[in-house]
DNA sequence: AGCACGCCGACT
DNA sequence: GTCGGCGTGCTC
């Protein structure tokens, strides 16, 4: 036995909190940790967890009397030094602080540890000496003399939980630990094989050959809306299960239906494990112990879970590739499909986008033969892509005050009266964008933002929808007093579902909008009630543009093809063409002939003449054309830096600054500031800088070098850095 | 991100 | 006289 004192051992530990550096802590004499060891750790006045990141290490010896014991360590498989890379290459690339970004991967609130035991109680004595009618009912429940569950016998009784305790204390009942429930089966890549189209065959052909590669590649899963490529993907997913892998499925939050959930348990027999924003912390804390431990085989999730301890991922699948909820912009920023790329590089494992309308960065590397392209050209079973096609506004619109068309007007009816479903499209919530004055022209804005308050009739409010401010809707103009002048200006569905009352009598309407709509489990009700047909005319907003299916669905009518093109963002038309896309496809995928109108000022607009003439093609080549024309991405590089305060000139003086400060480099050109295209939010002014820079320049670290030599932030000013931004509004 | 410390307005 | 508002700064 060695009798020398052992010197002290030290190893870096990186928190999830607002810290970019890892801190030094003392393990405690019969620990052993190795990188990647969950522990808990003082900080500060508290305790909070920590992830071991690197061991032995020598700490700067002034810090020696400051450094801390690590507290306990916790019974979880080590983060994977995969994970650990991803998570410092995140922090990197996005410039945000590394324990901010772990703090995603350690989102499994504070119930770690052993599942806790659950009690059963079964009788086990002679009958009590006074038999009440509560304990007579509990006592012909446990007469079978199996264990129940005490929650369960409680409940089926119908007595309280003090009636068991009772008879327990009296030995007529025994309590006793409940088994640990059997772990849910594994999916079963068996269970029920699809009978495939040959193109589909091929493409499910091409995706196992990718995951028998099990190496970092990357396939666009391409295919229009009805050509099966979800059943297709499952193959690739039924593969790297037989392999024993994991997979994580990520959907836009909004899309992840009980729908969903069911064509994957009809593929495999059960449900995958979910992950999104609305578990409970319990099953939260469940589900990410059984991702880290290996027991969950399939993960369907939101952006968030591809930042998951996953035991052996083996395959990443990102559907609907194309999807803007995929861009994380509160906190960190950071692109969930081009940071799945990065973690499926980092772990050497294949990587499928699946979109029917590839972003064009996918489509770029498409082309480029950078990914794999897999194509489903096809709609299933031979079904015809639905009709589309214009209707002229300046020609054929509707009266004043009135949106609907008389044209579509009269296909809806025409629709009902067949018995199909007609949906009407419309990306504004409310009832009307604007409300304004005819006396006087005052115009309703909100007091802390740059924007107009929209109408919303349902809930009798003007309302913001940047910061949620809102009045009741007034009589009485507040700017001149007149009484009965305000007048609603242009359209929302709430305003839409009016007009469709009155043009269709009789029909039965539903709206569909993200405000009306409480949860995940509300909305999944709402589209049983489509599904099964008990409405005639949807009206709804982009919600409907996800992943749901609606069977008698015909007819899709949309109001206003030309909102999204005239914000002047670069992805104004590739959001614009996705998105109308995506909404004409929902009609028609089950009786085959499904219509769809654009109502548009602009028929001859590249979007509108593609989606007409349903030319995908024609589309991705002038926009690719144009963004190599005009070096935007994927053909240069963007970044944003936003610069806010409380006071106006306060962020308008840092952001002059920081713009002076900006290191000369020929190949990064720095513009601004200007004032940013919602140059008041929340009370906060706000000033942009915009960072544009050839394709393979490091973005990042010039951004990097720039912050440490610019000016420091203090007070209220706060400046926001994101690095590919998506959106410039 | 927490949490404490610190310095100015309305209450037991 | 104290309670408490949130600005500022630190956490191995």
């Amino acid at each position: 036995m060695n009798s020398t004192r052992q010197s002290p051992r030290f190893v870096d530990v990186l928190v999830p909190v607002a810290l970019d550096h890892t801190y030094s802590y003392r393990v405690p004499a019969g620990m052993e940790v190795v990188p990647g060891d969950v522990v808990s750790v003082p900080l500060g006045p508290r305790d909070a967890m920590g992830v071991v990141w690197a061991t032995d290490t020598a700490p700067e010896p002034r810090l020696h009397n400051r450094l801390k014991d690590i507290g306990e360590k916790f019974e979880v498989p080590p983060l994977r030094a995969e994970l650990r890379g991803f998570v410092d290459w995140v922090a990197n690339y996005t410039l945000s602080a590394r324990g901010m970004v772990l703090r995603m991967a350690l989102r499994m609130g504070e119930h770690l540890g052993p599942e806790r035991v659950r009690l059963g109680v079964r009788l086990a004595g002679p009958e009590p000496g006074r038999l009440t009618p509560a304990r007579r009912r509990l006592l012909a429940v446990l007469s079978d003399g199996l264990l129940h569950a005490k929650s369960d016998a409680v409940h089926e009784a119908g007595v309280s939980a003090s009636v068991v305790d009772g008879l327990v204390d009296e030995g007529t009942l025994a309590v006793e630990v409940l088994p640990k429930p059997p772990p849910p089966p594994a999916p079963d890549p068996a269970y029920a094989v699809p009978d495939f189209s040959p193109q589909q065959s091929e493409a499910a052909a091409a995706l196992r050959a990718l995951v028998d590669g099990a190496a970092f590649r990357v396939a666009l899963l391409d295919g229009v809306t009805g050509s099966g490529k979800t059943e297709v993907y499952f193959e690739a997913v039924a593969e790297t299960v037989r392999r024993g892998r994991q997979v994580l499925i990520l959907m836009p939050e909004i899309a992840l239906t009980g729908q969903f959930l069911d064509r994957f348990a009809a593929r495999f027999g059960v449900r995958p494990l979910e992950w999104h924003s609305e578990l409970t912390p319990r099953t939260r804390a469940r589900n990410w112990a059984a991702i880290a431990s290996g027991e969950a085989h399939v993960v369907v999730g939101a952006r968030s879970a591809l930042f998951l301890p996953y035991a052996d991922l083996g395959l990443l699948i990102v559907d609907e590739e194309h999807d803007q909820a995929y861009k994380q912009d509160d906190g960190a920023h950071y692109h969930a499909r081009d940071m799945a790329v990065v973690r499926g590089r980092i772990a050497g494992i294949p990587v499928v986008l699946a979109s029917a309308t590839p972003s064009v960065e996918t489509e770029v590397n498409a082309r480029k033969g950078r990914y794999q392209r897999v194509a489903l050209p096809a709609r299933f079973g031979g079904q015809a892509m639905p009709h589309i096609q214009a209707i002229d506004l300046r020609r054929e619109g509707p009266a004043r005050g009135r949106f609907i068309s008389p044209p579509l007007a009269e296909a809806v009816r025409t629709e009902i009266e067949r018995g199909g479903q007609a949906l009407l499209f419309l990306n504004r919530r409310g009832y009307a964008p604007l409300t304004l004055c005819r006396a006087c022209g005052h115009r309703f804005s909100c007091n802390i933002c740059d924007a107009w308050l929209v109408d919303h009739r349902f809930r009798q409010r003007l309302v913001c929808h940047h910061c949620g401010f809102s009045v009741p809707r007034p009589q009485l103009c507040p700017h001149c007093g007149a009484e009965d002048t305000l007048a609603a200006i242009g359209p929302g569905v709430e305003r839409l579902q009016e007009e469709a009352a009155a043009l269709f009598p009789g029909a039965r309407t539903m709206v569909l909008s993200s405000d009306l709509i409480t949860s995940m489990e509300t909305m999944r009700a709402e589209l049983t009630e489509i599904a099964e047909g008990r409405v005639d005319v949807i009206i709804g907003t982009q919600l409907v543009a996800k992943g749901h299916h609606f069977p008698r669905l015909n007819l899709v009518g949309v109001i206003d093809a030309d909102l999204g093109l005239g914000n002047g963002d670069p992805r104004a038309a590739e959001r614009t063409f996705q998105l109308l896309n995506q909404v004409i496809g929902r009609a028609g995928r089950e009786q085959g002939r499904g219509v769809g109108y654009l109502q548009t000022h602009q028929p001859e607009h590249p979007v509108m003449k593609a989606l007409i003439a349903c030319d995908r093609e024609a589309f991705y080549d002038s926009e690719i054309e144009a963004r190599e024309r005009t070096g935007y991405p994927p053909f240069g590089r963007l970044a944003s830096l936003i610069v806010s305060a409380g006071e106006r000139p306060t962020a308008e003086s840092f952001a002059r600054k920081l713009a002076a400060a900006a290191p000369l480099d020929e190949r990064v050109m720095v513009l601004g500031p200007a004032e940013a295209p919602l140059a008041v939010i929340k009370g906060r002014y706000r000033f942009r800088l915009l960072l544009k820079s050839s394709r393979g320049y490091d973005l990042s670290g010039y951004l990097r070098d720039w912050l440490a030599a610019g000016p420091r932030t203090k007070g209220s000013l706060k400046l926001e850095v994101d690095v590919d931004p998506q959106s410039f509004v």
